[in-house]
DNA sequence: CGCTGTGTTGAATGCCGTCAACGTCGGTGG
DNA sequence: CCACCGACGTTGACGGCATTCAACACAGCG
């Protein structure tokens, strides 16, 4: 049974899209699931299709030749990822792993040129998104160099939940499984540090968390903690 | 007079561009003279145009809200820099100075789509371009993360003179002024600690340095320090 | 000849990583 | 159903690396 054109039709990286040229742009792609905690792709591995996430969250994971690893970012649903071939690339540059069960969509690295003429806009799109994400890495390093861990965390704490947050009685909370070594992963930590931090949240009534389990209760004190300006 | 075309016919971003195809390449395109330290563009200014650089060195900065600074990289000769227009933006997202008297070729963003279908390659190149910025940035993020500063800043040290090194009878030279402060912001950390690492590698042999000026004397020897494993 | 930008060096502070030990939750298998 | 085990989380104590603070030296330039 063919794809159905309604899984793309309304994405941004898809907008304009007609009904005709939405069946020939699923043509060659496939969907495939993945259990959580299964790899999409594997770093370094050769890149030989594109990929856009239908449901569920991706971890995007870089390894050092000596091991140790750390979380570029996370992909939502309807994003792109794995466009090695969009940047030249022969290869992947990082892993891409299931953070809960998943539903991703997959097209062969030559079926980009096809997209790109067939879907108003869908090149300026991809070449968008990867603007933005050197953007924010660069926002990254910025981060690094001139904050404390403190505030790196709820900075990063405070996108988590932008991006991919759920609303709840309680508060915004994360809506896929994150560990304190995730965090501790995205920003450069350890996870006794972010324990230690999330623990003091907690006392002062800014979050509410448990094990893969992070809400935030008070955006906007967590703001002030992100700026160092909190109310000290 | 227009501008001679060869000028630009011999650039990977140029490859393959025929004799009259460059002239009308070059046509929209104006070139300019940067005084050392003049800026060619400021951070969040609106982005007009595109630029490649003809000769010189420009140096990226980015600036916080609360006025720190940190140097995103150096632009060598023969790179395109300023492309915003490839990213989607409608902003410069760091501002780019002149390290050294520059000479500049400036495009209108309107010939950025002209460029693109007369030059073979030429998209391919600015995307990959643009990719090879973001793996790298992503790079100095794990280094930020995972490594101490004296390895940092010997990486950091490695990658200008592989990139913009000059060979002399010394050793190999930054081919730009540079102080112990834009190293600082190159790598997250201070003058201070850059001076003392400094001092210690001269001790040792590794370097050369003075106002402005470094010269590595053993390149391997920095290697060791960069990977922390230097003959202890 | 003073002034500004750059570089050096010493001393002290403190952030946060490291080491260690323990507590807790959830899944799994008998 | 219960016991076990591994993954995850918490908390305290300690210490080191790098920043911060401070003072001085030196070069280039008007």
């Amino acid at each position: 049974m063919p794809l159905d054109k309604s899984l793309i039709v309304d994405l941004p990286a898809f907008a304009g899209l007609s009904g005709e040229d939405a069946d020939a742009v699923l043509a060659p792609a496939r969907s495939s699931r993945f259990a959580k905690n299964t790899e999409v792709f594997s770093q370094d591995e050769e890149a030989r299709q594109f990929f856009l996430l239908l449901s569920g969250y991706i971890r995007v994971v870089r390894t050092t030749p000596e091991g140790e690893q750390m979380i570029a970012r996370y992909i939502n649903e309807g994003e792109l990822f794995g466009i090695a071939v969009a940047m030249g690339r022969t290869t992947y540059p990082a892993s891409a792993i299931a953070a809960v069960d998943c539903v991703v969509l997959a097209w062969p690295n030559g079926a980009w040129q096809d997209l790109q003429s067939r879907v108003p806009g869908f090149g300026a799109n991809a070449y968008q998104t990867i603007g933005e994400r050197l953007q924010e890495t660069q926002s990254r390093v910025m981060d690094m160099s001139t904050r404390q861990v403190e505030q790196r965390i709820a900075g990063a704490v405070l996108r988590l939940v932008q991006q991919s947050g759920r609303e709840t009685e309680e508060g915004i909370e994360i809506d896929f499984p994150i560990s304190r070594q995730d965090i501790a992963e995205m920003t450069g930590s350890t996870l006794h540090t972010v324990s230690r931090l999330m623990s003091a949240w907690e006392e002062e009534g800014i979050v509410r968390s448990g094990r893969q389990k992070v809400t935030v209760t008070d955006p906007h004190a967590l703001m002030l903690v992100a700026e160092n300006r909190k109310g000290k």
